[in-house]
DNA sequence: CACTCGATGTTCT
DNA sequence: GAACATCGAGTGG
C-alpha cells in the first residue's frame, strides 16, 4: 500500500453526500461543492481529488446543453438531484456533471478540476504525465484520470462507484469568474464559475478581469 | 511563455 | 455543414 492510503484511510470509506445535498439551489451547491472529494472506488483501485473547480450551468441558460430542450443527449439534466450527467466533447473528452434542482428543472454542475489525493499512480498511467498539476486540472483531465467516462452517465452520485465525500475541515478561498469556452452571447458573461483560489489545480488561472 | 491548430463524433440548424 | 462546457503537440517570440 503506498502512502497516500496510509494518510487518508477513512477519506474513500466515508458516507457520501446525500441527495439532499444535491437538492438546492445550484449555485449554492457548486460553491459547497468546492473543498469536498471526488471517489471513484474501482477494481482497479481507488482514485481521489478535492474538487477546487466547478461551474453552474441553469435553467433558462443559453450556455447550457438544456438550453433548446430535452434531448437524447441531455435527458440526464432532467432527472432526480444526483444524476450523473456524462457527455463526450470534441469527439475525444468526457466531462463530468451533477444534476441538481428536482426532475424537469435541468440544471447541473460541471466539475472543472480537482487536486489529487488518492490513486496518483493510477492516474500518472492513464494521464501519461508525472507532475501533479497536470493530472487533473481540467474537466477531461480528471475524466481520463479517474477513469470516468459514458459508462457512468445516469449513474447515482451518492452511492459508490463514483461519489463525493466530505472533504478536510479547512477554510479556502473561493473567487467567483466568467466561465470558460462560452461566448458572450451564450451566457459567457455570467458570474458562475467557482474556483478555490490557492489552488494549483485549477485549468486556467484566475483572470483578475474577463 | 502565447498562440495556432488538428483530432474526432454527436447534436442541432 | 457548423458548432462544441477540450487537450496537447507544435511553432514562434
Amino acid at each position: 500500500m503506498d502512502s497516500e492510503h496510509n494518510s487518508l484511510p477513512m477519506l474513500t470509506s466515508a458516507a457520501p453526500l446525500s441527495r439532499e445535498f444535491y437538492s438546492r439551489e445550484t449555485v449554492t451547491v457548486a460553491t459547497e461543492l468546492l473543498g469536498q472529494v471526488l471517489v471513484h472506488s474501482e477494481a482497479a483501485g481507488d482514485t481521489a481529488g478535492i474538487i477546487v473547480e466547478t461551474e453552474a450551468y441553469l435553467s433558462s441558460d443559453p450556455g447550457s446543453h438544456a438550453s433548446r430542450g430535452k434531448t437524447q443527449r441531455n435527458s440526464p439534466m432532467f432527472a432526480v438531484p444526483g444524476t450523473i450527467y456524462v457527455y463526450q466533447i470534441y469527439g475525444v473528452h468526457f466531462c463530468l456533471n451533477i444534476v441538481t434542482r428536482p426532475a424537469g428543472i435541468a440544471e447541473a454542475i460541471l466539475v472543472r478540476a480537482v487536486e489529487p489525493i488518492a490513486g496518483r499512480e493510477l492516474m500518472r498511467q492513464r494521464r501519461g504525465r508525472q507532475e501533479l498539476k497536470e493530472l487533473t486540472s481540467g474537466p477531461a483531465k480528471l475524466t481520463k484520470a479517474m477513469n470516468i467516462d459514458l459508462s457512468l452517465n445516469w449513474g447515482d452520485i451518492t452511492v459508490p462507484p463514483l461519489y463525493v465525500v466530505a472533504g478536510p475541515a479547512i477554510r479556502r478561498p473561493v473567487t467567483v469568474t466568467t466561465r470558460v469556452g462560452l461566448p458572450q452571447n451564450r451566457g459567457g458573461d455570467l458570474p458562475l464559475r467557482f474556483c478555490l483560489a490557492d489552488s494549483e489545480c485549477l485549468s486556467r488561472p484566475i483572470n483578475v478581469h474577463p
